[in-house]
DNA sequence: GGCGGGTGCGGGAGCGCTCCCGCAACGATG
DNA sequence: CATCGTTGCGGGAGCGCTCCCGCACCCGCC
């Protein structure tokens, strides 16, 4: 009869099969003090014949711990995905995680519009905690975000007033930015210009304050600037604009590697040389700044670093430490070929 | 006293709000038959005012049922995430999954030999099935894989023997591999070679074995080959390699475009010209293939869909359905400057 | 008018686990 | 020798939910 489907063991059968309760036999398996050895050997032993393996659900009912956290990307996976920015803060992630034991779940938009719907399942105790990685716009509204009952870290500093409670890690783009216009200017260039991100996002405001503030520094003119959106195709319009709009460009900050790539390309269909005749800067320094021709002089930031910290700033938070508010990596110039 | 924490809402409160039993509720919130349109009415407007969400744990741990799936990679962390194929894959995966509400758990090797490990967390009834994604090679052994409880989905063709029952998706890489030849044939070149991928991986065997049938079929000496591992550093030294072997050579098909772009690096370096000189074909056709300089003649392979297709497959068979066992999706020619 | 079948609902049991409490045995202490 | 704390263990309760069973009621039938 019950020969169809082996039922898998539960606590009891191996309590049984150790000779003991199922009290003692959940404490041998949790590794409580109160056990004599003989008695942890004979339950490890019943476990490991029987292939044991505890009911998640069961102890989730009544531990109220999942065991598990939420990583929520708020953006439509197509826009998500083609930006490498993603994958590198996945990969610190998981790396920052892995040593706890935690699983991660990826919440990832479909539609506009999908971020309540994943701030519902927030609080619907799926989930010891979750980290919202919003590299593009914020699009969740704070008082919703105010309502998750579980630790929350953001990645990413967060466009409006800073939430209570809710940590935040980003990289220093500011300092980036200033970093770029530093290097330029330090080339005895003097008439300079950048492409910006997106400016309704912090990592374009921010890079393009730090550069300003740097060309302020050099007693430079800080007006030439154009908007992009972090694309390559949209790097290549913007150096297009900020070329006719300024013949006498000598150099050109681009805040995104990607957005480079894309001004690389119109620099050379016009034939302008690189950095001989115009220098270029970029931001990031993904894999492929180091491939592109010529080789991009660019400003990194620790992606991998700031995904490793967002995971145990919420590990932090799950053991019931405090973290700092802010936590802000460093950037630093890469010098290659283009500048 | 207790209202430092206001306990959320359990099943039995929404029903003494709405005054009905538990089963009642339970009926109406999990939208049953046999239940009065007033009373379905009456719960949810208590499910609303309380704020109620069934607690996931109490639900699985009755119903057996956990709403989530893994999505596995026996890879380090590392590797994986400089791959952008894999962005691909999860962006068609998290899309697929989407409308039936299952949520991802990642799964991610961070050292190699985590394999085992990742079956016993399959095996602990922690998900309701799984998708092993082994871009690279395949080494989870197949007697732990048999022994998972839940329905599992391959990413790509199994390396040894096809596990029964566990159904797999793959693109078509040996008919790329022969279009490759095709094309390059059909320009009138003679003089053809081929930078491999991994020879232990399918990807990279199949593409070998479709590109020497198409070598064949023309007639043309198939004996210039050079092995890569997938990244574009290994393609600009494989590129090397055939140069200096064959310096005859006309045409070449490289079996991943990241290698692509190694190989248009070393060509370019030795002033060779693309595709004048020596014409290129690539596979994948990824974001970055119509960036490359010249843009790059490639392989398309429908990677997004592909993850979807796992997905789709996954969760019929969690609907009690049996899928193919193999499902192969096709690859076409892209073509653009590069040949 | 008695009777069968369907409809709407309530109560009990139980999923597998952890935690609290109580109890026996033992060594140490006065 | 009586007392007390400590160690090791067992049993009961309960986490929040679903599902089975049974009960009351109403409709339509012969």
């Amino acid at each position: 009869m019950e020969s169809t489907r082996p039922d898998p063991p539960t606590l009891q059968t191996v309590a049984a099969a150790a000779g003991v309760s199922r009290s003692t036999a959940s404490r041998a398996i949790n590794g409580e003090p109160r056990v004599s050895p003989e008695t942890v050997e004979a339950v490890q032993r019943a476990v490991r014949e029987l292939g044991y393996s505890p009911n998640p659900a069961a102890r989730t009912l009544v531990t109220r711990r999942t065991g598990s956290v939420a990583l929520v990307v708020p953006e439509t996976g197509d826009v998500l995905f083609s930006d490498p920015y993603f994958a590198t803060v996945l990969s610190g992630i998981t790396a920052g995680l892995a040593p706890s034991g935690n699983q991660l779940i990826l919440l990832i938009g479909q539609h506009p519009g999908d971020g309540n719907q994943m701030i519902s399942y927030l609080r619907g105790g799926h989930v010891d905690g979750a980290m919202i990685i919003s590299h593009h716009r914020a699009d969740l509204d704070a008082d919703a975000l105010g309502k998750i009952p579980v630790p929350v870290v953001l990645g990413g500093r967060p466009v409006g007033a800073t939430l209570p409670g809710m940590p935040y890690v980003d990289a220093d783009n500011a300092g980036g930015g200033r970093l770029a216009a530093h290097h330029l200017a330090g080339t005895g260039r003097t008439r300079l210009g950048t492409i910006t991100g997106p400016l309704d996002m912090p990592a374009g405001i921010d890079r393009l304050d730090g550069w300003r503030a740097g060309m302020r520094e050099h007693n430079l003119a800080d007006d030439a600037t154009a908007g992009g959106d972090f694309t390559a195709a949209s790097g290549a319009t913007a150096m297009a604009r900020l070329l006719d709009e300024h013949p006498d460009l000598q150099g050109v900050f681009v805040a995104s590697d990607l957005m480079a790539t894309g001004a690389l390309q119109e620099l050379s269909g016009r034939g302008i040389r690189v950095p001989d005749d115009i220098a270029v800067v970029g931001f990031d320094d993904l894999m492929f700044a180091s491939t592109a021709t010529p080789p991009l002089t660019t400003i990194r930031q620790p992606t991998r670093e700031a995904g490793r910290l967002i995971a145990e700033t919420l590990l932090a938070m799950l053991d019931g430490r405090t973290p700092e508010p802010a936590q802000i990596l460093p950037t630093e110039l890469v010098r290659r070929a283009s500048a």
